[in-house]
Parts: C-alpha cells; sequence; structure tokens
DNA sequence: TGAACATATGAATATTCGTTCATATGTATT
DNA sequence: AATACATATGAACGAATATTCATATGTTCA
C-alpha cells in the first residue's frame, strides 16, 4: 500500500473536512477570538462585551450573531439586556491549544 | 471588582489575539485541512498531495506557501519533487480537538 | 543540449468577509 | 403614550482570499 492509498484512507470525508475549516472559521478572527474570551468563563451582555473588545455595539452583535448560528454561544434574555456565553467547552480547549502554540 | 475588570485583565493582549486568529486562519480552508491531513504522519510530495486533495497543482503549491509562510509546514527537496511534512505537534492536536468538537 | 517532468509564481477574477451607517425591534421607566 | 436604552439587522463598501491560467524556474535523463 503506498502512501496515496493510506492517506486516502485516513483522510476525513468532505463533509468532515469542511465542518472542520468552518469551525475554525469561526476564530480566525480577532474580533470574535476577544469576543469568546469575554464570555469562556463568565455570561456577559453585549454592551459589557462591546466595551471589553473595544469595537462598536454593531460589529459585536454581527459577530455574535455568526457565532450563535455556528452553535458556540447561547444567550439569554434579562431585560434590556441579552447575555451570551460560550455553548462549548471544547472552544476553551482548542483556544488553549492554540494558545500554546503561538507561545514559542 | 466587576465583570469587565476581570475579563479584561485575563484577555490576551492584543497582539496574541492576532497571532491566535491568525493561527486559525490556516485551518479555515478545506484545502488546506486535507493538506494538513495528508502530511500530519507521513511526509508528502507535492504531486502526491495534489493528486489526493484533487485540487490542481497550482491550488495545492499556492496553500502549501501560505503553510510554510505561518511555519506551519516544513520541507525538503528530493530530486525533482519536494517533499512537505507537518512541522508543528500541536497542528494533529488541535485538528483533533476540532474534529472531537464537529463529532456531536 | 534538449525534452520531459515537478514545482513555484504572478496576474486576474470572483467570492467571501468584517465593518460601518442608518434604522428597526423590543423592553423598561416616567 | 412618550422617551430612553439595549440589541439586532440590512445595505453598502472595501479588504482579503482561493482559484485559475499562463508561464517561469529548476531538475533529471536521454
Amino acid at each position: 500500500m503506498d502512501n496515496i492509498e493510506k492517506v486516502t484512507e485516513n483522510m476525513p470525508v468532505e463533509e468532515q473536512v469542511y465542518e472542520l475549516a468552518e469551525l475554525f472559521k469561526m476564530l480566525c478572527d480577532p474580533t470574535r477570538v476577544k469576543i469568546l474570551y469575554c464570555i469562556l468563563e463568565n455570561e456577559m451582555s453585549v454592551s459589557d462585551i462591546t466595551e471589553v473588545v473595544g469595537s462598536t455595539q454593531s460589529a459585536v452583535s454581527h459577530q455574535l450573531r455568526v457565532l450563535k448560528q455556528a452553535r458556540l454561544v447561547k444567550y439569554r434574555k434579562v431585560g434590556k439586556s441579552v447575555i451570551y456565553s460560550v455553548s462549548d467547552e471544547h472552544v476553551e480547549t482548542i483556544l488553549s491549544m492554540g494558545m500554546e502554540h503561538i507561545s514559542e
């Protein structure tokens, strides 16, 4: 069995590859990374996130929508506010792995 | 200490955020993901990678250049061929974490 | 040296993406 | 009801990106 066959066998199927790329796409924008760090351990309102991230309310809201569609964050409404938090434990692990990587 | 202060303190500095996003940017394209899976455990020539990935030689070469610039892959020349491999153990871990995430 | 092969590269193009601006929606307060 | 506040959303714009095509570079072999 040559290299090509072996590698082809172990290659994830097309759909998995796309999903995987899609997941990492969520983490490839600085604004989204900051947002996720905000709500990794505590939940936080959109306005507080906006302040910490240092972007506009609109930009943050747009990115939260993207993260929501990817099911990476969840939210609950409290009065006028909407409070977001990370909905998946893997996110922290993946961010940590990445952080470990760049710290070298 | 309120939420904003606490989160701001734990937020990676701007430069780290950008580097982190940059790292994940390398993994957010299906072609690059496939290429990395090809050379994760074995080294492989550009033409073999091209065949497995199912793209054009040019597209693969362009993406290998991107991965090379990000120092995620290394290469050696053998005759007419150039043989690439992953230069960082973290890549496999990060891909695995991502794969675990989407398998749910 | 010339032909064949392997890889790299530059320009062009189409698409995707993130932000901004203006405004809509929804909730609380007076 | 009117106002203020918090968030969401649509359109527009510019920047970034992946691919394709044509071709350049470099290597081997006859």
